[in-house]
DNA sequence: TGTTCTACGTGTATCGTTCTACGTTTTCTG
DNA sequence: CAGAAAACGTAGAACGATACACGTAGAACA
């Protein structure tokens, strides 16, 4: 008995004991685990017996000394917005019958704290990134793709070269809502953006705001409110906004969670929801059917997001180098909070 | 200019070339990476300098093939619950100051994805490995716990000596929360479960139910009914129990999820919600504050469970071998929902 | 003064893969 | 059927860190 406290049970099977059961060379195994050039179809088969019988797994960490180490990151800014769910699940079914695996990271929305989740899955030799709602400079990004094989969700950059987007078409989201929302009845329509944020997707979503309102005749009304988004802060500003003297009769909050909290506000102030004021958001998480008689919002179709990250990232794992920029239509869906009469 | 397609720009700093720097011993500069015994401090201190001035970051897949990769693996059944949010929250706290990192792998709550993402991180040299919700069965998770350092959140097994277990204690939530209704004047309470599953806190808050009903005199209006955790199986057998003839005044719901889609069927069937019937949930998600009114529901403090977690699982990686097990008292938060009158 | 400790460093084998270089065999081509 | 090219397989050197065994200097003790 020679293990120790750290060998916790029984040892790996090793490739080199998978290439001695099936008496050929360790090169050979490897190639087979790669899916390399040069292996019969004998072979391929002898050592596929071999990894069975003995359960063998390769080990990532030695892979990634040499190779890769088929991991890929996901850096997410928070786990709390059930959207990140649908472009997960998109992620793991491009993953599903591929050698590769996903990991998460949790940025905490903070640039230092995705700077470092990025650092720490480079250190870890992972084979490529998938970053979602970045908030990173394009500088930084710049020096990210650089090292790594990087793929951005939620971030607009049409003429970057050194990785890939994946965005729904947030300006035509913001637009789509505006229009609804005129088409109505609504005039005195307001947004709640983000306060000090360089994230291009909320600036998208305000342009589709300003030219849906210009189009509509509305442009003396824009009216941008930028807020934090703590819980608190929310509150205040939503508690001020609908107590103003000329409030607004429609607020479209650039996210489904600022809006459940408006209506929150909104309801303890004693308006009724679309009578009194119109609610939208954006993303179209589950919880917009839970909110009283249902918040509209925009779907941009989180799960296939998901799956085209990854599929762009494998791509650029495997050696392309030019890059591309997907993009899908947003899809509004009404709900009464957004339909009076 | 040898870089290839791979190469990715420049090239890493190696522990080789930080002894250099240095002009120490390549072993050296690895003792003070893992505060190791037999480094001075004025050693210390020039190998620190060096790393510093050179940008040198230890490569955790070569670290892993002898060491450590002060990596832990967290798994999730799945990401739309906002109450991991605050696990996950207490884990950053604890990883604060440490060289770990935590990464985050999804199970999609099937048994096989758990299994297969245990697989995975083992594969990868996870230091240890904290596993939130386990649906895994008592032998497949002793059969991990063998391997690696364990810490099971969300799953009763005192009597287990092989890993650790953080918990809030679900029997007396389930049973705070009849008691609640039962002073709120309700009588034909019932409970809505998940179907077929191994989930040991659930069958812990049932029991709570239990108690709670039989300590009421209740006993003979115990009802709890089992259902899978799909939207529209919800919506089904909610509306099935709140048209039956003698339908529950109350409904305890084993997650906010589940109770947050009873409130939009029960609205939907015209039912005023604490009046007609009162509706309890458990988590104490940020959504509790968004229903309509608001939800009642347990508190379990997530980011304190997500905290002792890793400060357990450290614990064991540095060599703790016997078992801990860890448990919080739950709060009942009461908000408009089961609060008539 | 010798012996035993302890603190501090060093050299180097080693972890499990991948990858390069190089033979050998088989298949293709005119 | 010769010669070239493709296909297959092998040996062995990396990859970057850790951990073990060991050497040395000085302190402590008798």
């Amino acid at each position: 008995m020679t293990s120790t406290e750290k060998d916790k049970g029984n040892r790996r099977v090793t490739i080199r004991e998978v290439a001695e059961d099936a008496g050929v060379s360790v090169a050979a195994v490897s190639k087979v685990l790669r899916d390399a050039y040069g292996v019969s179809d004998t072979l391929r088969a002898k050592v596929r017996q071999s990894m069975d019988a003995l359960g063998y797994r390769p080990l990532a960490a030695a892979r990634g000394m040499r190779g890769q180490t088929y991991t890929i990151g996901l850096v997410l800014p928070d786990i709390r917005n059930p959207f990140f769910s649908d472009i997960m699940t998109g992620v793991n079914n491009a993953l599903e019958r591929t050698q590769y695996r996903a990991l998460i990271g949790i940025s905490q929305s903070s640039a230092t704290g995705e700077m470092a989740i990025v650092e720490a899955m480079i250190d870890r030799q992972m084979d490529g990134i998938i970053l979602i709602g970045a908030t990173e400079d394009r500088a930084n990004l710049d020096a990210i793709a650089a090292r790594k094989p990087l793929v951005a969700v939620g971030h607009h950059e049409p003429d970057i070269t050194t990785f890939d987007t994946v965005n729904n078409n947030d300006q035509q989201g913001g637009q789509l809502v505006v229009r609804q929302m005129v088409a109505a009845g609504y005039k005195r329509i307001a947004m709640i953006g983000l306060k000090s944020t360089t994230s291009t997707i909320l600036a998208e979503r305000e342009i589709g705001y300003r030219r849906g309102m210009i189009e509509a005749g509305l442009g003396s009304a824009i009216n941008i409110v930028q807020e934090s988004q703590t819980l608190r802060d929310v509150q205040i500003t939503a508690r001020r906004m609908l107590q103003a003297p000329n409030r607004p009769d429609a607020i479209f909050c650039w996210t489904d969670f600022i809006a459940l909290e408006v209506i929150s506000v909104a309801t303890e102030l004693g308006l009724r929801i679309p009578e009194d004021v119109g609610i939208a958001g954006y993303d179209n998480t589950v919880y917009c059917d839970f909110a009283q008689n249902g918040l509209s919002s925009i779907d941009q179709s989180g799960e296939l997001l998901g799956l085209q990250a990854t599929r762009l990232l494998i791509e650029r794992i495997q050696g392309r180098s030019q890059a591309e920029h997907f993009v899908v239509p947003p899809r509004l869906v009404i709900r009464r909070s957004t339909s009076p009469g």
